[in-house]
DNA sequence: GTTGGTTGAGAAACGCGTTCCAGTGCAAGT
DNA sequence: ACTTGCACTGGAACGCGTTTCTCAACCAAC
C-alpha cells in the first residue's frame, strides 16, 4: 500500500503538501490540493493511523472504566458518553474491572503512555493518591463529588444531598424506621449516603441499627436476598431507601410474593428513574445518568475552568411510599 | 522521556537488545538483561505504544459495534467479550451506532486502516456485500447465523429453530391465535424469526394476521404499547412471542395494569432468560447471551478451522404460559 | 585441526505522518 | 520605489520500537 511519499511523488508536489491536503490545512493551492486528491483516489490511499497517532502523539481514544458493563447504570451512562463521543470524533476504549483495583490500575497506565488521550472513571476504586499521580499524563474524569480535586475533573449528582433530602421525605410521610441498601460498601458515593444517613439519623435523634444497612446490592436479584433478611428482623424498617431501581423492582417484587404491602408495610424509595422504575411505579429520586454521561465525556479537553459540575436529583413520587 | 535509544546507550548495549528484554525474546544474556531492566526501572521508561503499533502494524484492540449500549441484551453481551478480551490481553473499541449505517462503516474504516485488528459486530447494518469487503483487512466475527459466509466468522444460536419451537410449543398448549414482537423488521435474526413464524402457520394451516406482528419493540417501556394496540383488535392474539425478555417485562406489567390476565388471557413467551424474567416468572427461552459474548471474542484470532459456531436455546418454563 | 551449529549482539532498514523552519513570489501599503 | 506581510511550497528533522541481516565468538563433533 502506498504511503504520503509515494503519493506525494505521484502527485509531484511535497509531502507536506499532501499533509496538508490530508488535514484540511489552509496554504494549499486549488489546483495542487486537486492533484492530490485524484492521487489518494486512484491509489485507494489511507493514511497509517499510527504513523499519525506516533507522529501527534495522541490517539483520539478515550479510556472509559466501569466495574460492569450489564449493569443497567453504567448502562445507561456509556450510552451517553458515547453518542458525545461521536459527535467529537473520538472513540471509547472499554475498561471492565469487575472493582478489580489491577484493572483499573491498567486503564490509568494506558493513560501514561498515552494509548488514550484521556479516562473517564465511573465508578473509582484506587486511592485518590494514585489517581492523582497520572493526572499530569492526561484528562481525568470522574463520576463522584471530587470538587475538592485540584487535579481531576468531576460530574456528579450530590449524592449526601440526594440521600437526606430522600430521608427527609420519608421521615415526613411518619417514618422513623428507615433502612437503605446499596451497593459495595466502600466508595465515594456510599460514602456520602452514609454520612447522610448518620447526619439524618442525629439529627432527628434515632437510633441507629445496622441491621437496616444492606450491601452489595447491584441487581434486580439482590432485592430477594434483602427481603429475606428483613424477615429475620425483630422489629424490620418500615421503609427502605435503594440506591438502584433495579435493586428496588427487585425488593418490590420480592414483597408481592411474600404479601408484603407495599407502601403499608414497607415503603420503598429508589434511585435513577431507570425505565423498570416507571414501569413499576416505583417512587424515585431521578439522577439523569444519560446527560451525565454526556456532561463527562463534555469535560474531556475542554478549556472552561469549571473542572467540576453538578447535576440536579429530583423526586418522582409514584406508589411505592 | 527516555526512548529505547537512550535506554541502550545507558546500558551499554545495542536498542536491538533492549528490544529483546522488553519482549522476552531469547538470546540475551542474564548479565545484560538485567543492566537493561535496571535502567529500565531507573528511568520509568516507558514503550511509546504508538511506535509498538507503526511498527507491529497491531493494535491489540478490537473494535465493538452495538447499536446500544444501554440495551440489557447488549450489556450483557458486552459483559462476556469485554471479560474474554481482559484473559487475551486485548482492550475494547465500542462503537456504538444507534443502528446507522454510516457508524457501522465507520468501524469498518477503522478495521480498514488498522485502528482495530479485528471487528465483533453485535447487530449487523450493512449488507454482507458491504461487510464481507473489509474482511482481507482483518477477522470480522457477526451475531448472528452467518454459516453459509466463507470470509466472516460467527456466534449465534438458530433463531429460526428458537423460534419454531416456541410456536410449537404454544400451539401444544391450545393456541392457534399467535403474535410476535420484534425489534427492528430487517436485520438477518429477525428475517429468520418471520421465515420460522411464516413456516410454522403454513405448516398448521393458521392463516396469517399482519396485526399480530408489533416491530420497534426494545425496552420495557414498549410493552405498554403494544398492549395498547392489542386492545384495539377484535380478535387478538391468545398468545405472544416477545423477542427480548425486557419487553416480555413490559408487556406482562401492562396487562396487569389493564386486568389482563397472563396466561389465561394472553400467554407470553420472552427470549434471552434476563433476570428479569426470573423475577417476573416470565416463560422464556434461554439464549446464553454472556457466553455467546466471551466465544465471540474467543473467535478474533483464532486459528482453528471453526468459523461458526451455534449455541442452544433451551425453554424455561415459568407462569406465564 | 577443521567444519558446523548455536548463542549473543549490533547496524541499519523499516513502518509513516506531522511540523518546524526557511524561503520564494506576489500584492497591498507608504 | 521600497517595505511589509501574506500565501504557498518543500526539505529535513522528529516521534520510536521492531526486525532483518550480518557477523563474531564459542563449543562440539568428526
Amino acid at each position: 500500500m502506498a504511503n504520503i511519499r509515494d503519493i506525494a511523488k505521484m502527485a509531484n508536489v511535497s509531502v507536506t503538501t499532501v499533509s496538508r491536503v490530508l488535514n484540511n490545512h489552509p496554504y494549499v493551492s486549488e489546483e495542487k490540493r486537486e492533484a492530490v486528491l485524484q492521487v489518494i483516489k486512484e491509489q485507494n490511499y489511507q493514511q497509517n493511523i499510527h504513523a499519525v497517532h506516533l507522529s501527534r502523539g495522541k490517539s483520539n481514544l478515550v479510556g472509559v472504566v466501569v466495574p460492569f458493563a450489564k449493569h443497567p447504570y453504567f448502562g445507561l451512562l456509556l450510552e451517553g458518553i458515547a453518542n458525545e463521543a461521536i459527535e467529537h470524533d473520538y472513540h471509547l476504549v472499554l475498561i471492565q474491572t469487575n472493582y478489580d483495583e489491577k484493572k483499573e490500575q491498567e486503564a490509568l497506565e494506558m493513560l501514561k503512555y498515552k494509548q488514550i488521550d484521556a479516562l473517564i472513571i465511573c465508578s473509582r476504586i484506587s486511592a485518590w493518591k494514585v489517581v492523582e499521580e497520572y493526572a499530569s499524563f492526561g484528562d481525568i474524569i470522574v463520576c463522584e463529588n471530587a470538587s475538592d480535586r485540584k487535579k481531576v475533573q468531576s460530574v456528579y449528582v450530590d449524592h449526601y444531598e440526594g440521600f437526606y433530602q430522600a430521608l427527609q421525605y420519608l421521615y415526613e410521610k411518619g417514618h422513623q424506621r428507615i433502612g437503605y441498601c446499596i451497593g459495595r460498601q466502600s466508595g465515594s458515593n456510599s460514602y456520602f449516603r452514609a454520612k447522610a444517613y448518620q447526619d439524618f439519623l442525629h439529627e432527628k435523634q434515632l437510633p441507629f441499627d445496622e441491621s437496616f444497612v444492606f450491601y452489595e446490592n447491584y441487581y434486580l436479584e439482590d432485592g430477594q436476598k434483602v427481603v429475606n433478611q428483613l424477615s429475620y428482623l425483630d422489629l424490620p424498617p418500615t421503609s427502605l431507601l435503594v440506591t438502584s431501581d433495579v435493586v428496588a423492582a427487585g425488593i418490590l417484587t420480592a414483597c408481592q410474593d411474600k404479601g408484603i404491602h407495599v407502601p403499608e408495610n414497607l415503603a420503598i424509595v429508589g434511585f435513577d428513574n431507570q425505565p423498570i422504575a416507571k414501569m413499576m411505579k416505583i417512587t424515585t429520586f431521578e439522577i439523569p445518568i444519560v446527560e451525565m454521561g454526556r456532561k463527562l465525556f463534555s469535560q474531556v479537553k475542554k478549556e472552561s475552568p469549571i473542572k467540576h459540575k453538578e447535576l440536579d436529583i429530583t423526586l418522582v413520587e409514584r406508589e411505592t411510599v
